[in-house]
RNA sequence: GCCCGAGUGGCGGAAUUGGUAGACGCAGCGGACUCAAAAUCCGCCGCCGUUAAAAGCGUGUCGGUUCGACUCCGACCUCGGGCACCA
């Protein structure tokens, strides 16, 4: 063993041992326990950053952590490869996204590769291969087959200048990125994947996963939004019969049907077919409905917009009074959601009753509070106008519960069939459709005798082009008749192929059961993914919580009902990791796109009057830029950390180290380049213990009941040390206190200063737990410092030590004394002794009785082995 | 706006089930070693106070429950994530 460390050579000689034995290759193993550690696949964004060696970092723990365990092992990793930022990139350097990805991609291997993560190469996957996304298009079409894929409008955002469709992310404060023109919302035809379908059953089964995160869980129901209420039908007054040209129904979803009397009017959407009939001969209308078009599509926008209304001058009819009631157009009414239309209620409502306010519509009192907080509504408004309370001037129905007046009001709706009890949720439906270039394409091609037509099996994979080379003007696909110019499947004249390809969740959605059977050429997944799955342990960032969670839940479902898997849940457990957070400095000159710079390159002074300042210096000279405070480390906000140059300067194993010790893996973790010095150094202080205890030769046979009481607590240290370590990572997953604990055992260690042959013996059973514990963590440093203890075994395959509980036996424990709940003295008393001896001891403690005087003692809560409390 | 989470020393964090607040590390200060520096090793390190101690204060803010609250409850503030076409 050599005397310095040399984290290069160490790294070098460990990786090429795990790599010559092929030693994270796996494959099924009846004998074994398996354990499918799966972290979320990465964007090939270029290199890797901080939350990515993270994210990989925890995997690569638990994965090796498991394997000491006994357990089969399967870490595979794969590539997110098509996306927007490919696009970009393209757009910025003419280089085709298939070129850009490829590169990126053998680029982020390397460096994964330098960072010594157990993954089983053999496996690795890329979405952007044919191979893969065929079976994208193959199961698309089944889905079709089924009516779970179907086709529709769809709601997008347009920029009028460019004339082509823009991502949510490419609108910036309501204009487009490039052309900075109003964006406005269009619908074109689009794909949907029917996951309200499988919305009850997504619901229910949360209940199930018990190894997921609480927050992930409530996240997901509230997003699916379960609410329980009713349709109501509101009859075409004559003047929206004749506008609409026949007769018919206004139809709303409320869950208050108990409000029913109290609404004074109806608010639809600007899209709302009602509202184009009233459009027609209303000037003012149809100049309202086209504002409400401006804007983009995204829900943040439209839920902070302020909220505006125009009469249609329509009317529909009160199903029980007969009473006309008003249409309005209102922004904040989506054609998305439920019927785009409501009714409104001022009364009880709080967005009807500001509705109702601006707009000089009536309010009427159809609740009676239940708490006594008012007896008419009136401004301003109060929380409680929205409580449940019992009906009043409801007609036959007023005097009524909450839930009597439901029932009965639906009911006699459902006899004039103009209501009825429904579920509604908030999901909808997944619209797949994108207008991109760099996607799966969808496997569809349009013929104008024989309509949508599916591409035949035989004919899949629908390849994408990989040449073309996208201008920011919308999607190259379609400026390719190379691409979409076809003949009909079904009648063989001349047709057109879609263009539009796939939302990459689509391509994320079930990658993790692709890894198990990754080189099956002729179907999607094999026998071997009921070998495998579920993923034991997934890995990734809070971001994903819902939506690619989500997707992968139903996606999975609708795998199972084709029989083409068993499970229904693809994750038992779920770790969601905090983002990795920076600080984001941006500069926003007049006229001109705001720039991004990166916290590594400001410099951060104190100004005159003593604020801080941030500077940046850069080819054009000095510039102050602004602190736009912390922020996910993105390529788009530009606070990236490379850790390249970490593992250059100090090695994979101490940026692995500082990055599970910084902070709790679920907790979100703010960057600051201190620290990593830290690691660095306790990893040289190991290395220098091992080397100068190995120096002296091999260490005599541990004779347990010949130790004195210093050699006694250096054991009971290391065996404590190695039961925190080992619930800390297989219970809690929190590995920093398991690091804190084994940097106390080494300053434990290093205090201890015994050379006699016993002392030696506890010594190098200390070392050795140190190592062990800290293999999954820096395992490079651990695999020589084993081989330095003697080993000429590798110690990737040795098994994770089991605490020795005469090792852990103490004789004596600390009893902390309170007077009133505060600390006023401690005392040492033997494990297990008697309660009363305990609290006579405790009451003639000194700092006890100063502090109880001469006051009566009312009470004394004694807690065993922790702490006396005198209650005074 | 809606949903979810977080807030503890100069900094990252610990306190696992309501029971010793500040483990471990960073930064800083003092010392040893050195011609010197780096590295390494030893010591100190919440605020206030004191010769030293004791006492007092202290976990975003305000209030509550409890013998006892960082932990539970209510209200609020600030920051972060998500909001369906970024991944």
């Amino acid at each position: 063993m050599q005397e310095n460390y040399d984290h290069a050579a160490v790294e070098r000689a460990a990786q090429e041992y795990w790599q010559e034995t092929r030693t994270f290759e796996v494959r099924e193993d009846a004998s074994r326990p398996k354990f499918y550690c799966l972290s979320m696949l990465p964007y090939p964004s270029g290199r890797l950053h901080m939350g990515h060696v993270r994210n990989y970092t925890i995997g690569d723990v638990l994965a090796r952590f498991m394997r000491m365990q006994g357990h089969n092992v399967l870490q595979p990793m794969g590539w997110d490869a098509f996306g927007l930022p490919a696009e970009n990139a393209a757009i910025t350097n003419g280089v085709p996204p298939a070129k850009w990805t490829r590169q990126n991609i053998a680029y982020m291997r390397g460096q994964m590769q330098s960072l010594g993560f157990a993954i089983d190469w053999s496996r690795e996957l890329a979405t952007c291969d044919p191979s893969y996304y065929h079976w994208n298009q193959w199961l698309f079409l089944r889905m079709l087959e089924r009516g779970i894929a179907y086709r529709k409008t769809g709601v997008v955002n347009w920029d009028p200048v460019d004339q082509t469709v823009l991502a949510n992310e490419q609108v910036i404060d309501g204009r487009g990125w490039r052309t900075g023109a109003p964006v406005e919302k269009r619908e074109i035809p689009t794909y949907y994947l029917n996951i309200t379908r499988y919305a009850d059953e997504l619901l229910g089964a949360l209940d199930e996963l018990r190894g997921w995160p609480e927050r992930v869980r409530v996240m997901q129901a509230n997003w699916i939004g379960r609410s329980e209420g009713c349709e109501i039908e509101f009859p075409y007054a004559p003047d929206a019969r004749a506008a609409a040209g026949a007769g018919g129904t206004l139809k709303v979803f409320t869950t208050r049907a108990d409000t029913l009397f109290g609404a004074t009017f109806m608010a639809i959407a600007a899209e709302h077919p009602l509202a184009s009939a009233a459009a027609k001969t209303n000037p003012a209308l149809s100049s309202f409905i086209a504002e409400c078009r401006r804007g983009s599509i995204m829900e943040a926008d439209l839920a902070t917009q302020e909220k505006k209304g125009m009469p249609t001058g329509l009317h529909v009819l009160h199903p029980f009074t007969g009473a006309p009631l008003p249409v309005w157009v209102a922004n904040y009414v989506l054609m998305g959601y439920g019927e785009g239309a409501v009714m409104g209620v001022p009364a009880h409502d709080e967005r009807d009753f500001e509705f109702a306010h601006s707009n000089a519509l009536p309010v009427v009192t159809v609740v009676r509070s239940a708490s006594g907080a008012y007896d008419e509504v009136r401004a301003p408004w109060i929380p409680a106008y929205a409580e449940v309370g019992l009906t009043v001037n409801s007609g036959a129905f007023s005097g009524l519960t909450f839930q009597a007046a439901v029932d009965a009001i639906a009911a006699a709706l459902g006899k004039q069939n103009l209501g009825r009890k429904r579920v509604h949720y908030r999901l909808r439906d997944w619209g797949i459709s994108r207008q991109r270039y760099w996607g799966c394409p969808i496997p569809i091609i349009h013929c104008e005798r024989c309509g949508q037509v599916p591409v035949p099996d035989s004919q899949l994979p629908v390849v994408l082009p990989e040449e073309l080379v996208p201008d920011g003007s919308g999607n190259p696909l379609a400026k390719s008749p190379a691409f979409y110019e076809c003949q009909c499947p079904q009648c063989g004249g001349s047709a057109r192929r879609e263009t539009d390809t796939m939302d990459t969740f689509v391509d994320s959605s079930w990658y993790f059961l692709r890894y198990a059977c990754a080189d099956a050429a002729r179907t999607m997944v094999d026998s071997r993914v009921g070998y495998w799955l579920p993923v034991d342990q997934y890995i990734g960032g809070i971001e994903h919580a819902i939506l690619h969670l989500l997707y992968s839940r139903f996606w999975t479902r609708v795998m199972r009902d084709m029989d083409l898997v068993k499970l229904s849940e693809p994750f038992a457990k779920l770790l969601t990791q905090g983002m990795v957070l920076n600080d984001i400095y941006s500069d926003q000159p007049a006229g001109a796109r705001k720039r991004y710079f990166n916290p590594a390159d400001v410099d951060v002074r104190r100004g005159a009057d003593g604020a801080e300042v941030y500077e940046v210096t850069t080819a054009e000279g000095t510039l102050t830029v602004q602190h736009e405070g912390l922020g996910k480390m993105s390529k788009s906000e530009g606070n990236g950390v490379d850790p390249e140059g970490l593992i250059e300067r100090f090695g994979a194993d101490t940026a692995r180290l500082f990055t599970m010790f910084a902070s709790p893996p679920e907790q979100t973790l703010e960057w600051s380049d201190e620290g990593v010095q830290g690691a660095s150094r306790f990893i040289k202080r190991l290395w220098h213990a091992v080397h100068e205890h190995a120096l002296a030769g091999a260490a005599p046979p541990l004779e347990r009941a010949a130790l004195n009481d210093a050699q006694r607590e250096l054991r009971r240290t290391a065996h404590q040390t190695l039961a925190k370590a080992t619930d800390d990572i297989g219970r809690r997953r929190n590995f920093n206190t398991a690091i804190a604990a084994v940097m106390e055992l080494l300053n434990a260690i290093g205090r201890f200063a015994d050379a006699s042959p016993q002392g030696r013996a506890v010594r190098h059973e200390a070392l050795e737990i140190a190592t062990l514990v800290l293999a999954p963590i820096t395992p490079h440093v651990c695999h020589a410092l084993w081989q330095g203890l003697g080993h000429t075994t590798a110690l990737v395959d040795e098994r994770w030590p089991v605490a020795d509980s005469q090792a852990l036996a103490q004789q004596a424990v600390e009893i902390v004394l309170q007077v009133n709940g505060k600390l006023r003295g401690r005392i040492s008393v033997p494990v297990n002794c008697d309660e009363a001896v305990v609290r006579a001891a405790a009451l003639a403690d000194e700092h006890v009785r100063k502090f109880v005087a001469d006051q009566p003692v009312r009470r004394v809560i004694y807690v065993p082995g922790k702490l006396v409390n005198v209650v005074v």
